[in-house]
DNA sequence: CTCCCCTAACTGATTCATCAGTCAGTTAAA
DNA sequence: TTTAACTGACTGATGAATCAGTTAGGGGAG
């Protein structure tokens, strides 16, 4: 009975990894149920015992890609009244523990990062998590600039936006040229700094 | 034959507008050709006389696009060697041109913005128009930094990926969210002045 | 320990809706 | 009269979802 339960939630499990992995690579709409199946060595059939649907799939991609996410990034915070650099390590901690969430999750990631327009009801999804993110990095900021870690003078909402662009679109070049050399070369660490660089310093650095 | 020409050319750009405001709208995806040709008053044959398939419809308006994109980014360079508010003022100009294009041809952007990752032929196209943009910032940071108008600290091409990163989730921001409170306030010429100065100084303001 | 029974798990050929693209025929303007 | 421009019913491919039927393996009776 407990071994049922294990064989069922394996096999789900098995489903889930492979079309989140061809969902990654081909996309969405180019990936068939046939393919998900033919990959996982099973018939048509099986997919429907485990899953409604096609959509119904990707929401569960979904719905647990976005608790290991959340999760992730409020461990990442520890903004308590201090100094500047003391708020300057804290985001690197904090990029640090979302890139390498990026890492491990790289087609979860691709997916978001992509998103799926041509999928209304999934895109919304995606929205939903992707402000999920952008309002901790708000609040995140609300308390540094309250603390006076950062000036007062900007609007955080707006900063929010900035940051949040900075990491989708460093994250999305960092995921999706990874044959490229220049982005071979370089250590996670070394691209944390140099995010948190611009993000605290801009353009001119220090 | 000169209104022959005329004639034709007008149809097909009606045609054309259409369907860059169905695609920006619905989606790619969720556009019919029947959409297109209904709110065109025309028959679905007609579509065909004048292209060759909805994908060369999308090709027709990535290439017109991907001329006017590049050609509103070249006139707004102005990098020569002078001193660091100058090199601040001439990506302010350049920030505004952008975002004056993007608000001018919201439907193209916002087509541009989300991709069309369900048709990777047009993928590509999208893909090439953002990498030229990138070229461009990276040449842009290139300049100023060979001119010493911003340190020479870090690799440009990394700090390009920023640049675009910042521009792109910007735009989006700006472009999709139009009806929220937030936005409907802020004036072209306070969000170009804020984006540049997180470009140049990052969270902390000047 | 066996046989048998039940149902969870699985099969894959078939159904069905959707839409891009076609084509034989029509219209209008030069 | 010619042909560019247009019509709209039709075709054909595609792929998600279904369903009538099959299999396997765990639990209970003997």
């Amino acid at each position: 009975m407990d071994n049922k339960n294990t064989r069922k939630t394996e096999r789900q499990k098995q489903l889930l990894d492979i079309a989140l992995e061809l969902f990654a690579t081909h996309g969405y709409d180019q990936t068939k149920i046939s393919d998900i199946v033919n990959k996982a060595n099973v018939s048509q059939g099986t997919f429907y015992w485990y899953f409604k649907s096609k959509e119904m799939i990707a929401t569960e991609m979904f719905t647990q890609g976005r608790v290991a996410i959340l999760e992730t990034i409020s461990t990442g915070y520890r903004i308590e009244k201090g100094s500047i650099s003391e708020s300057f390590d804290s985001s690197k901690q904090l990029f640090y523990k979302l890139f390498q969430f990026a890492k491990k999750n790289h087609f979860l990631m691709k997916i978001l990062l992509k998103g799926i327009h041509s999928q209304p009801v999934l895109q919304v999804q995606v929205d939903t998590i992707k402000n999920d993110m952008k309002k901790a990095f708000a609040k995140n900021i609300r308390r540094a600039s309250e603390f006076e870690m950062i000036p007062r003078s900007v609007d955080p909402e707006l900063q929010a936006v900035f940051v949040m662009a900075l990491i989708e679109g460093t994250l999305s070049s960092w995921l999706f040229q990874s044959e490229d050399e220049d982005w071979q070369q370089i250590e996670i660490e070394e691209l944390v700094e140099k995010t948190v660089q611009f993000e605290f310093f801009g353009l001119f650095g220090v």
